[in-house]
DNA sequence: TGTTAGCACTCACTTGTATTGAGTGCTAAT
DNA sequence: ATTAGCACTCAATACAAGTGAGTGCTAACA
């Protein structure tokens, strides 16, 4: 029993139909909705080998099939045609980039809620990890009598601060200088893996103001820390709801816990390291609240390494070549976007 | 007809009844539940004027009663009875509060987890308003050839950053220096109302570097009008779906989708400047969407008249005297850890 | 030998009907 | 004024019969 042309034309008008239904579909629909030449009882010998073959299921006796994991895979692995962007869509895509945003999180927000927005499906993104990001620039700041703002900026346009405060304030000027004389020191040198020769040297040309460099040095090793793992956003979580397969509640409530408690799909999401487009469909994410879900990501370029995630979360039987090419085209724009960062003035709204 | 012990009695019964089983409640329930010394016939009774007061409604004829917006009301406003912390709710408190947090914003979202952790319902807050603050420290560093941020500190520890792009990247000294006396011209101005002469003093003072200060104008606006409709955020929004009165997915949509435009709510929440604890029942909100749900409110003072606000967002039938007594605790917390931020590094953890 | 028509069978879903039970209102007795 | 008792209401539940979409199998056909 082979995988023949025709087997795949009735499995392809299954999942496209299931689709668009979320409901099983049978043989009589594919032979009326889909011509393809030959009759419902034929279709039907074809379906029960197609099962026999795991790419689709039974519900139940007596009533249509559905799209396996194992069918949606292949149907991701072979038949994906690039699904092309309509022209509206591409307008929407447009409206956002023109605004020239100069803050990544709200770009990564707005571009979450506009990718959930055409898909109808819940985005995910991922702050960008900070891994391997090299040092550029540390500034303090007195902000009143005892507090030290710290403002660290990486590569990337990758700016952190913290509000510290201190037990001796130095003058505003030494602060500066301070500034200066620490940013000589680590720019260039990677955030998890300061040359400990560096720190030493600090210390001993900071004499007197040891305070502010181990606080400088505890934020640091902060934000290596926290990077390691950054924080899942998402946008549309609600459209969960519209999803047949969750109608009922107690299966959405757990989804949402599921979601809430991000560290599986953390680790999923930072699977994806470097790899272009990344699909997993069903018991494939692992985890076991989301069979009925599949995750599609793809990571974007900042420079320099450092890559964040963004992806689709719909249930299996979502529509992969519409997902898969808005997150193209998305990644693409964000990076657009991000290696132009204000470098297009001239052409603002 | 008079609103006499008994009839409060009886309605306190309904109340509470309905706050823990959501299910319109009976006299036979009443009699047997809650002990008053009289008859289910006299409860009736009493029901039936209940009823014809305006405090308590039958959802279908044969069926138990319901407390009505109005019955809501009367139980806020003359009945409720400070509901004391529990010693392990007291504890939860503590534990947040002891992390020594200082950065608001984290705060505010831990703050909202804790809250809808501890009641189920949903918090709400918004970030605080910047209206009426007075600015206090401005910065701009250079981040590479042709991008600066400017970091602008208002009072209440409230720090706003931006990178904009420069034509002409004035020397690093330079920068310090335009700092400096950029500071020193608005430090203490309304952010809302700077004082032209100073503005103009400015563009005289830092002839050559009016790129700069228009930038740095731009900005100050940008944060003036963001500032007036300030963003609202939510956690444990999933809790709606637990409250049988949107097991109704349907319901639950609408009321996701009206949360997700937040233009009411945000009026909502502003309405409540200055006051101690305000309470919206059903139609009380003036949002068709929530017809069945109440929100508490309540605001927390940052000093120097920035206020932010909290609430929590639950069904009408929601335990009201539980919630009143977290959002006092939260709300006092709150305060208590914004006005010694860092000022208590000693008993860190 | 592959395709099709026909038929019996399955099973979720719908519709209609009867039953149950929690609750009310009213009336008469205390 | 309070209570017991009774008839009545109505949502919810349970059950039975009917419907229809779909399947598998077999026999006939090209």
């Amino acid at each position: 029993m082979s995988l023949d042309e025709r087997k795949l034309k009735i499995l392809q008008a299954i999942i496209t139909d299931y689709i668009a239904t979320a409901e099983p579909v049978g043989s009589r629909t594919i032979a009326k909705k889909y011509n393809l030449g030959i009759s419902s009882a034929t279709i039907r010998n074809e379906m029960s080998d197609l099962e026999e073959m795991g790419f689709i299921i039974q519900p139940h006796a007596s009533s249509g099939r559905i799209p396996s994991d194992l069918g949606y895979r292949l149907y991701v692995d072979r038949m994906l045609k690039q699904h092309k962007l309509k022209d509206d869509e591409k307008k929407i895509v447009g409206s956002v980039i023109n605004r020239n945003i100069n803050q990544i999180q709200y770009l990564m927000d707005e571009t979450a809620r506009l990718i959930s927005k055409m898909t109808n499906y819940t985005a995910i993104f991922s702050e960008p990890a900070l891994k391997n990001t090299t040092l550029n620039k540390i500034n303090f700041m007195s902000l009143n009598e005892t507090d030290i703002m710290i403002i660290i900026a990486a590569d990337g346009n990758i700016i952190r601060n913290k509000i510290v405060s201190v037990n001796y304030m130095p003058e505003e000027d030494i602060l500066y200088e301070i500034s200066r004389v620490v940013t000589a020191e680590f720019h260039g040198q990677g955030i998890e893996n300061i040359d400990q020769i560096a720190i030493d040297k600090l210390y001993r040309e900071l004499n007197g103001y040891g305070e502010l460099v181990s606080l400088l040095m505890d934020f640091i090793q902060e934000i290596a820390e926290s990077s390691n793992m950054g924080k899942i956003h998402f946008s549309g979580t609600n459209n969960i709801l519209t999803f047949p397969e969750f109608s009922d509640i107690e299966k959405a409530q757990s989804l949402f816990k599921t979601l809430e408690k991000t560290d599986a799909l953390s680790s999923l999401l930072a699977g994806n390291a470097g790899s272009d487009m990344q699909i997993y469909i069903g018991n494939e994410t692992g985890i076991e609240e989301m069979k009925d879900c599949s995750i599609v990501t793809t990571t974007y370029d900042f420079g320099n390494n450092i890559t964040g995630t963004i992806g689709i979360l719909g249930p299996t039987r979502m529509d992969y070549s519409q997902v898969v090419s808005v997150l193209k085209s998305m990644a693409g724009n964000i990076e657009d976007v991000i290696n132009n960062i204000n470098k297009d003035d001239e052409n603002s709204c």
